[in-house]
RNA sequence: GCCCUCGUAGUUUAACGGAUAAAAUAGGGGACUUCUAAUCCCUAGAUCGAGGUUCGAUUCCUCGCGAGGGCACCA
């Protein structure tokens, strides 16, 4: 993967012996700025006491007298004290010539870098709502970009199906559920736990039913826990279906339950460790040298708590993979909570080999511009987002291009519908809260999915009526308006690295999104079939090269393209 | 009370401390005998307030104002 600004970077850094953090080379804004900028002059000016203007004059002449940056620029201009770097179209051409490496995933080895990524992680017995939605896009979007970037990725669906929530269940299901078990829907789960949840003011007793449900659950053989295995089994199913239309898979679903040895060594091990003490009856884990309130890993009746649990999950992920990076895909809401559980394991591996970062979000919010919560009534399924997503698209697919085919149709409305869904939330910063509004989740219109699927079904045309003929390298030269679209292309690896680097999939929607819309100036201005040879190959190229951006853009933001639409 | 996130055109959103703050949508005007008009072109319109740091601030700091969230036995 060619990523032309870091070499610049490292070219000047070390020819002026500059520290790179000193002299950042970044994406022009405008094509008169060239391709690639930096304002290290400022930078130097400061430190030299001299004018700016001079220094990146004086940085110019160097550059090019020495031909620095051959062969990838071959000019640079100096414009209200930046430094501007204009590919060179020898570059351009052999980036044509070997368009892969522009383009292609890196290969992961035994020594790439590893990541976990925890993402959706929904709990059983509830049906997946539109407060899912963000963490299993994102997280999604993140695995395929970490991928492309040759990682090992580990994805990790953290499932909530333990503890209280789990004992709640099964009580619940003893007390109201009128079923075989085997018939019994993730629909049934929520009803009867609402249920148990609201009588549980005025009967006490139904408290207790749920402890003893938590020590009938280490019986390995007990009736409480077939029921249990039971229950999850079937919210797995229903989960893995939405899944399916969402194209989100994972490698692990381990969940919870899959710690509850791990969590229940950990705490007297803490205590040992003196990292935990008992303060209150139950037990902490002090963060006062951080500013941060203690984080509490065991309850005074001696449960274990949602922190034990997460406190454990990290155990066991860097035992058994030793990641470089962990992310944690979680909304806002748990910043503190996340904060303190990091803190709390630095304490404990004094020297940490993980990178832990907790992937925040901003949540999404009801009219009211409150929290969505089931108890305001304001609960949205996914399913029923999914499904009117895509019929919506049906309807005006249909209307656009009354040709298709019928399973063509069924296929162009799923793409459009979910990856307008997709779209509309990925291309935003992260941090943005979201009010929820079935008419913008369901836009079609201007910058959405479908503005860029259209884009590549347009020239996935040309393409099909073209029949390419490649020709050689020595006649290939590029136009100002093709240069113009080959250099947005060529663009393509640095974006990902920076998504990457930012957990920030929004980067690389923006730069498609800018892509598609150079094409389409392009498309209104310039005839590419009907233009004379050899402009007409190289135009053919360089639509090529376009239409595969796009299609490995949407691929990382996880929005399918089609042909046809 | 303390902490976190956020405040940008009428609306929904972009913008590594940098160059003329970028789009979409709604509004006004225009372009299909021509590679798919789910398109393109033109037009009007914005950084919550007050200070500070800086050559340069939407971005960093302080104080206000406003919205949302969190802060010991839920997850």
């Amino acid at each position: 993967m060619i990523t032309v600004s870091s070499i610049i970077q490292k070219k000047i850094s070390r020819t002026f012996r500059i520290d790179p953090n000193l002299c950042p080379v970044f994406l022009s804004e405008r094509p008169e700025f060239g391709d690639y900028s930096t304002n290290c002059a400022f930078v130097l000016a400061k430190e030299r006491g001299t004018s700016p203007f001079l220094i990146a004059e004086d940085l110019r002449k160097e550059i090019e007298s020495k031909k620095l940056l051959a062969p990838y620029c071959d000019r640079v201009e100096v414009k209200n004290g930046y430094l501007n770097f204009f590919l060179s179209d020898k570059f351009l051409v052999q980036c044509h010539a070997d368009w892969s490496s522009c383009i292609a995933p890196l290969k992961s080895t035994e020594k790439s870098k590893r990541v976990v990524i925890d993402f959706s992680s929904p709990n059983i017995g509830k049906t997946l709502s539109v407060a899912h939605i963000r963490s299993t896009i994102l997280g999604e979007s993140l695995s395929r970009i970490y991928e492309h970037l040759g990682w090992r990725v580990i994805r990790d669906n953290h499932l909530g199906d333990w503890g209280m929530l789990a004992a709640k269940l099964i009580a619940a299901y003893k007390l109201y559920g009128r079923k075989p078990l085997l018939r019994v829907t993730i629909a049934d789960m929520q009803k009867w736990y609402v249920r148990f949840t609201t009588s549980e003011k005025d009967h006490p007793e139904l408290i207790n039913r749920a402890k003893q449900e938590t020590v009938a659950l280490q019986g390995e053989n007990s009736e409480s826990m077939q029921i249990w295995k039971a229950l999850r089994t079937a919210s797995l199913r229903e989960f893995h279906r939405l899944y399916k239309i969402l194209e989100v898979r994972f490698d692990h679903e381990f969940g919870e339950s899959h710690y509850r040895e791990l969590s229940s060594q950990l705490v007297p091990q803490l205590v040992r460790k003196g990292i935990a003490k008992r303060s209150q009856g139950a037990i902490i884990v002090s963060l006062d040298e951080y500013g941060l309130p203690p984080i509490l890993v065991q309850k005074s009746d001696d449960a274990s708590l949602y922190a034990t649990n997460d406190f454990a999950t990290t155990v066991f992920r860097y035992k058994k993979w030793k990641p470089d990076l962990s992310l944690y895909v979680v909304a806002n809401e748990q910043s503190l909570y996340f904060e303190q559980l990091f803190r709390a394991f630095e304490k404990y591996r004094l020297s940490p080999g993980t990178k832990l970062v907790h992937v925040k979000f901003g949540m999404i919010r009801g009219a009211d511009g409150k929290k969505l919560s089931t108890r305001r009534g304001a609960f949205i399924s996914l399913e029923e987002l999914l499904q009117k997503a895509t019929q919506r698209a049906q309807r005006i697919a249909k209307k656009k291009n009354p040709l298709l085919k019928q399973n063509e149709l069924i296929r162009v409305a799923a793409a459009v519908g979910i990856g307008a869904l997709k779209y509309q939330d990925l291309s935003q910063n992260r941090n943005t809260d979201i009010m929820f509004d079935w008419e913008k989740m369901l836009s079609l219109q201007g910058n959405s999915a479908p503005y860029i699927q259209y884009t590549y079904a347009r020239l996935a045309s040309i393409l099909r009526k073209a029949r390419l003929k490649p020709i050689s390298s020595s006649k290939f030269v590029f136009g100002e308006e093709e240069g113009l679209l080959m250099r947005k292309c060529v663009q393509f690896g640095e974006v990902v690295e920076k998504s990457a680097s930012e957990y920030a999939p929004n980067i690389i929607a923006n730069y498609v999104y800018d892509l598609c819309s150079l094409i389409n100036g392009f498309y209104e201005r310039i005839p590419i079939l009907k233009s004379e040879e050899p402009q007409r190959s190289v135009r053919l190229a360089v639509i090529k090269h376009a239409s595969e951006t796009i299609k490995a853009s949407l691929y990382l933001l996880g929005i399918s393209v089609m042909n046809k639409m």
